[in-house]
DNA sequence: CCTCGGGGTTAGCGGTCGTTAAGGGGGTCG
DNA sequence: CGACCCCCTTAACGACCGCTAACCCCGAGG
């Protein structure tokens, strides 16, 4: 069953990720669930407290699925695992990546600083998987390299096309690529051996 | 010599950058180039002709300089290029490369058309330079796979810390090795080959 | 010296936005 | 049957925002 609650975010992730959290009114947020206005009250004490709760919620996703997965999984596997889940993360919920990437700076003080807590810890499962594949890695390398990897996949929502399964595919094959290069220092390498 | 113009435009960009062009007053920005609020429209029509020709002029940035240095390197650097001069302009621009990923939906029509036109012919700069690089690469795929490549190289806002040098330095690799394991199709690699 | 135009000021208008107030309709349970 | 509660409605308020109006300062040119 899906709650109001939940129809409600869903229809907001969307507008706020094509217009901006400041770019959509309580009455859009209405009409696209079939209520109009001042209704969304009876649910959400404000705007801001669903922007909140939309994006603690997702990086409680994040971060939840991330350890469960690297508790899961073999040690060599994890980092691989990681990407799969976040590529399928983003693949399924292109709108609420969008507003994680685009909104944070709207959050009222004490969520930003939630969320942004959150954040930090599923960033430091990353870097612990990256650094456990490359152990001569230095740690802010491993995190600057961890938020690129976040940026590739998550540009998904500025391309569609692909269809789903090749997109993930492509996506994977990327990111392995990125932190295998990054890691191994490709020279200036091989844009030249082709397949 | 730098004139009012461009200095309200930096400051317009580092403020929307930050907080949204709707979370953005024209007293705000006036206030960062020490006039007040109506001053600006002095310089320009209105806040949306600020934001088109900040984006404008971007988008001619890039694909100005995307061109000039495809028809300078010799064939095999023409990718390598890109991703240099890629990187530079996103480390050198962090809060225009986020106004850009960013506020494309809160322009006017016209403008968003003709950014969005200007975008795509960059686009194809890389597309044709990744599949001269692999031949037997299908042109959706590329697309997607420069698409992600500025997701990866753009993610330099969300990071700092690093050290321009050697952010640089990285991300190159990154975006390398990301375009090398996708041509090639990494099985599902090497993530524990390490150095 | 006077003019004049570029670039600034403050005051205010019209519209929009988030939020609250006030009220109503329809299931469910005693 | 009646009380209640949940969910919705419309009306309205106060704040804010983009933009215009009206006015001013000042340096350069005849």
């Amino acid at each position: 069953m899906v709650t109001r609650r939940e129809q409600i975010l869903a229809a907001a992730a969307e507008l706020f990720a094509r217009h901006g959290f400041h770019g959509v009114g309580i009455d859009e947020i209405g009409a696209a669930v079939g209520v109009s206005g001042p209704a969304l009250y009876r649910h959400f004490r404000s705007k801001d407290a669903m922007l909140g709760e939309m994006l603690t919620s997702i990086s409680e996703t994040l971060l939840d699925g991330g350890q469960r997965r690297r508790d899961a999984a073999a040690p060599t596997d994890v980092l691989r695992e990681l990407i799969r889940f976040q590529v399928d993360f983003a693949l399924d919920n292109p709108s609420l990546i969008t507003v994680q990437e685009r909104n944070l700076g709207n959050l009222t003080d004490p969520d930003r600083r939630r969320v942004r807590a959150l954040q930090r810890r599923y960033v430091e499962v990353w870097v612990r998987a990256i650094r456990d594949a490359w152990p001569d890695l230095d740690e802010p390398t491993a995190r600057a390299a961890a938020h690129a990897a976040f940026g590739l996949i998550n540009s998904t929502p500025h391309s569609r096309h692909l269809g789903r399964d090749r997109m993930a595919t492509m996506l994977r094959e990327m990111a392995t690529g990125a932190l295998a290069g990054m890691a191994t220092g490709l020279p200036d390498s091989d844009l030249s051996t082709a397949s």
